[in-house]
DNA sequence: TTTAATGTGTTATATTATAACATTAAGGTG
DNA sequence: CACCTTAATGTTATAATATAACACATTAAA
């Protein structure tokens, strides 16, 4: 519980900047030790992501890649995606087909992703707990769980709730 | 606990056609209830997707529908499922962009889907605990939960574990 | 410095989903 | 029943998301 939230940030106050740079930090020494290249193109794929904490559709990427001088067809942004995700740097939002950043990386297991419908922004809340229960129920059912996708859409603490 | 395994039926050996009369008659009867229609379009969209227990992507319903005499444009499908869905007799797997019956509408609350990536079958489970638990994390966290998404990918106790 | 593996460029196309507007059918009212 | 209103369907077109396949370039390693 002492540090476990440090993941809410995305829906406070802080500084961006700072955790953008320790995102990518910790990337960057991941893939050192992965002995993974991060490219040009995977490297901005990851900033354009790490630019606030709201998801981006794989097109709004691509966008922002091609504005910065790398190319414009869809194969280059899917294939960056692709190996950040398969590298847990960046998490896939299965509802709003979009793409969000991995804050922590080095410590990321067991996510939730809580995404506010008013803002967009999205965090990313370890439930290891949660997630090994639903894995012993499915057990019970003679369920092998391989992976698990969990997203909560709802209202932040920093936005107003809409008024009927 | 008590008549909680009878979702798992998906995964086991049983009388299909009795599981799927009495989910096309639960769903006649809500749809009595709050005077909506089930037009033959809907009926039969609901029909395709009881015929096993497997998701079918939008447009496999479609190419059966259309096999029954229906349109063929993509909005035929996509209102059908969009009316099913509305009313929970019919479910999205965002993770697979299919749909899936639901096999018991009137009692449907909470579900978590057990998606077997070896023979495809879904089982729906409903989970009101874990649910709870996590919209309870979620609003310590000042977040309110408005709806969610799990789903579980993984090997039913049908299927052969995969050998390396 | 050749080689093998990995990453990128490019073209084309597959897959999933919705917008917009015309037409038809159903249900309620006098 | 005739009228009207709403809901549902038909139709055309296009948007949004994602991948296949093959050519070329770069890297790392032998
Ligand atoms: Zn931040
Ligand atoms: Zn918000
Ligand atoms: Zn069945
Ligand atoms: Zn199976």
């Amino acid at each position: 519980m002492a540090d476990s939230n440090s993941n809410v940030l995305a829906f406070t106050k802080h500084d961006h900047r700072r955790c953008k740079n320790a995102a990518i930090k910790a990337v960057e020494l991941l893939c050192e030790e992965r002995k993974l290249r991060l490219t040009p193109v995977r490297r901005r794929t990851l900033e354009i992501l790490l630019e606030s904490h709201i998801a981006l559709g794989a097109y709004e990427v691509l966008e922002k890649l091609a504005k910065a001088g790398f190319g414009e067809k869809p194969p280059l942004v899917y294939r960056a995606l692709g190996f950040l995700m398969e590298q847990g740097f960046v998490h896939k939002l299965e509802k709003l087909n979009a793409y969000v950043a991995c804050v922590e990386p080095n410590r990321c297991a067991h996510p939730c992703f809580l995404v506010c419908k008013q803002c967009g922004r999205v965090a990313e809340q370890s439930v290891p707990k949660v997630s090994k229960q639903l894995a012993a129920t499915a057990q019970q059912l003679g369920f092998s769980t391989a992976t698990s996708v969990m997203e909560l859409s709802g209202v932040c603490a920093q936005c107003p709730t809409e008024k009927s």
